[in-house]
DNA sequence: ATCGGCAGGTTTACAGTGTAAAGTTTACAC
DNA sequence: GTGTAAACTTTACACTGTAAACCTGCCGAT
């Protein structure tokens, strides 16, 4: 009724928003389809598309809400004044409790298939990319840049190592002996090694 | 016509899983679908729940005979002869290898999450588990096991940072600006300070 | 030889999906 | 008041997975 409301008085994209979200966090992705948000919403499902392209548009600008949103914990994690290695420990921890705390914003955000879903437009990256270069500025910090260390390569390396993580524990595929926050330490563990320079382990570039 | 004698000849699983897999490779997973298949393979799409509980249960007879390629593969890498390292290096490059050219078959063995597709069922994990029992192996011989060192739950972080960069080259998240054969290269560096005990890196178990 | 049952197959149907096309209402400028 | 443009609804289409009912040919027992 309230929501009604909201989409007589003028902003229904930000209503189809709200509800898309809404449904995505309690119901799940399965959930969000352009009729249910449409009912959710109060409008007609083809009326949707007066707004948004079509669904897979819908799911990118929630794919920009969560790169806010991940960017808002990142900023904070990355506070100078604590020294690199808790900084850097502190965002890998960050990403990997966002990604915990928020499954399915995750799922869409990184987990999100081309097998699925139209690709993420090219332009729209500049959000995603922002979220990176916070992890570069850290390793430049600890390394500095040389012939054979490029923070921005070792930021994708680190990025697709915490990834890896969290997408197998969404996915259920983690042997259930280990608990999940034995694996996280683990992992936290094992990224604290691209802090430091190692005869075999430095990502170099060309 | 050949396809429809074979069903008629009996082994209808057989063909509908033959034409599941080449549809799946040769035309991507949104041609996978149970009208689809039945075409191909000369029957009625209802025909095929003679044989499949429904069409995860399909999937997930495909996701084992990927488990199965996988593991040929990685057997291969493993002999025996090669010293360590170089055994190590090149069973993460037959992993990434096989993921980058079996991307369709990749994609439902590891990428395909809860939100899509009913759990694959743990009983049918054995497969999957082998295929970490071989990194766990070498991961064991590397570095023995100690207190401080753990090589099934390495092998699963192993696992899971070479995941995390076959899922973003996959859903083309990868900054072009690094040619895939790079970031890979990065990849495998920074799995091999995995083998060396380090102060701070080395995943650790209770 | 005939009947019963049954495994394997088909027909039909249903509820759900994304979305294109056409029709309707509302709001505002002149 | 009338013209126009934007916002919204109605209707429709092609597609999906899958449940229920039906048919059909084989195999073993009477």
């Amino acid at each position: 009724m309230s929501t009604i409301a909201m989409a007589r008085n003028g902003d229904l994209r930000r209503a189809i928003l709200d509800e898309s979200r809404r449904l995505l966090l309690e119901e799940g992705y399965a959930s969000v389809s352009m009729r249910k948000v449409a009912a959710a919403v109060g409008c007609t499902a083809t009326s949707i598309y007066l707004h948004f392209e079509n669904k897979d548009a819908l799911i990118h600008a929630l794919i920009e809400e969560g790169m806010d949103l991940l960017h808002e914990v990142l900023l904070e994690a990355s506070c100078c004044e604590t020294p690199v290695p808790e900084r850097y420990k502190g965002m890998c921890r960050a990403f990997l409790d966002f990604g915990l705390a928020n499954r399915e914003y995750y799922e869409i955000m990184f987990q999100m298939t081309p097998m699925e879903m139209r690709r993420y437009p090219t332009e729209k990256y500049r959000k995603a990319r922002r979220n990176l270069e916070l992890f570069a500025e850290v390793l430049l910090e600890a390394r500095g840049t040389s012939t054979d260390f490029d923070p921005a390569l070792g930021s994708i390396v680190l990025w697709s190592q915490l990834h890896g993580a969290l997408s197998l524990i969404h996915a259920q595929r983690v042997d259930k002996r280990y608990d999940t926050e034995v694996f996280i330490d683990s992992t936290i563990a094992h990224a604290m090694c691209l802090l430091q320079p190692a005869s075999t382990s430095s990502p170099t570039h060309s």
